[in-house]
DNA sequence: TCTGGGGTCCTAGGACCC
DNA sequence: TCTGGGGTCCTAGGACCC
């Protein structure tokens, strides 16, 4: 089964605020350049999207209401989703924070069939966290994710084996999973429009055109996906935080002072899990929307916001800035994925860094952006900073 | 009121090693 | 005397997903 909660941050909002129940409305980000997070369904109805600019979404409806996100709240729900699956299985993966696939191969049983369990759920869902959701069955999570995309909003549809193949014959490909909009140009420069036609094509002409993908577009036009739930989450492969600034900048003080921010908030999320990384990614887009990204390895892991905003200035420093930066990105990758066992060592030197960094925060709070800031980031970068002790 | 933020996986090319 | 082959690691970019 797939469980996909309906146009889920709006229905959060509108279950905690009635007056926005029945009405347009939209999530947004809190800065001065967001898009929709999502939208209610009586917003669809005008053709707004996800996505979608609020100039775009007004024109559109101009009754729509925009309200700013809250991610602790929907995250917070999102939990208690887990926990209302793990009352009809212990087998489920939590796909994204909308989203959870739930093996009930050896547990329908205990419902009188996927339906009746289907409904339970459904049900529960609604008089626990006072919002709908959609779920597709199917014999595997491609199917099933197909079944509940085509049964929302507040929906229930099983694709059973037998079916599979008549859904499929005319479906449009880019509804399957793993077709984008580059894929599906591709294919219909090939005349495959339709998920019948990508499971007829020869898995040999796929592979040629497609590489590896092309075996998983053929699984996904045949409606098979042998991927089996991921039950236990795995360690995050990288941390990263990035940032549309409101007004594009081309300071180098101002540029300094976001990767100190941002740096900040990698490391502070890597200590809270307890986990160290050793390469460190830059990221930039110009105003012009051209991105790209620099990164670095450091010798150790580390999760220390010092060494992240040393590393990420190390990077910029290397890149010549043609134009004014609308957004900066850090992301900490390379993440060791057997445990913290470093973490005892340097715990004493690390509190201290950590303290360090707090009151740095504060003064620049309290005295303007440049008032702390390290030496490197004033000397020439001529001068190789070879030993550390320069800090 | 032009275009968010958080991720994953794959690929191509270069450096380096034997 | 114009020039192999295999392998690994790293970086940057791209496609996709929610």
């Amino acid at each position: 089964m797939c469980a996909d909660m309906d146009a889920f941050f709006a229905s959060i909002e509108q279950r905690d605020d009635p007056k926005l129940r029945g009405k347009p409305i939209a999530v947004v980000g809190s800065g001065e350049r967001t898009v929709l997070a999502t939208c209610s369904y009586e917003a669809r109805q005008y053709g707004v999207k996800t996505a979608m600019t609020p100039g775009e979404a007004k024109r559109l409806c101009p009754n729509i209401i925009f309200v700013t996100g809250d991610h602790g709240k929907y995250r917070t729900a999102s939990r208690q989703m887990e926990q209302i699956c793990l009352k009809f299985t212990p087998n489920i993966e939590v796909y994204s924070i909308d989203e959870v696939f739930l093996d009930v191969t050896r547990s329908h049983h205990l419902f009188e069939g996927p339906i009746n369990m289907a409904r339970t759920l459904k049900d529960t869902v609604k008089s626990e966290l006072g919002v709908t959701c959609t779920i597709g069955i199917g014999p595997n999570i491609l199917i099933a994710k197909l079944a509940s995309d085509l049964a929302k909003p507040d929906g229930l549809r099983w694709i059973d084996t037998s079916e599979v193949a008549t859904v499929l014959e005319d479906l449009p490909i880019k509804k399957l999973w793993g077709v984008g909009p580059k894929t599906e140009k591709k294919l219909k420069i090939m005349g495959i429009t339709t998920a019948g036609q990508l499971g007829r094509t020869s898995l040999a002409l796929l592979i040629k055109r497609f590489g590896t993908l092309g075996r998983q577009l053929h699984a996904a036009g045949s409606g098979v996906l042998k991927r089996p739930l991921e039950i236990n989450p795995g360690e995050p492969r990288s941390i990263g935080h990035s940032i549309t600034l409101s007004q594009d900048i081309w300071e180098r003080d101002e540029i300094n002072a976001c990767l100190l921010r941002l740096s900040e908030m990698v490391g502070q999320r890597a200590r809270r899990h307890g986990r160290s990384g050793n390469k460190i990614a830059l990221t930039i887009r110009y105003g012009d929307f051209t991105t790209f990204s620099r990164q670095t390895t450091l010798p150790l892991p580390t999760n220390d916001t010092g060494d992240i905003y040393k590393a990420a200035i190390a990077v910029l420093d290397k890149v010549r800035l043609q134009k004014s930066i609308r957004l900066l990105g850090v992301t900490l990758s390379g993440i060791d994925q057997n445990g913290h066992q470093m973490a005892l060592f340097d715990e004493n030197e690390r509190q201290k860094k950590k303290a360090l960094f707090q009151a740095v925060d504060k003064l620049n709070e309290r005295f303007g952006q440049k008032t702390i800031t390290f030496a490197t980031t004033l000397a020439s970068s001529k001068i190789k900073n070879k030993d550390e002790r320069e800090e």
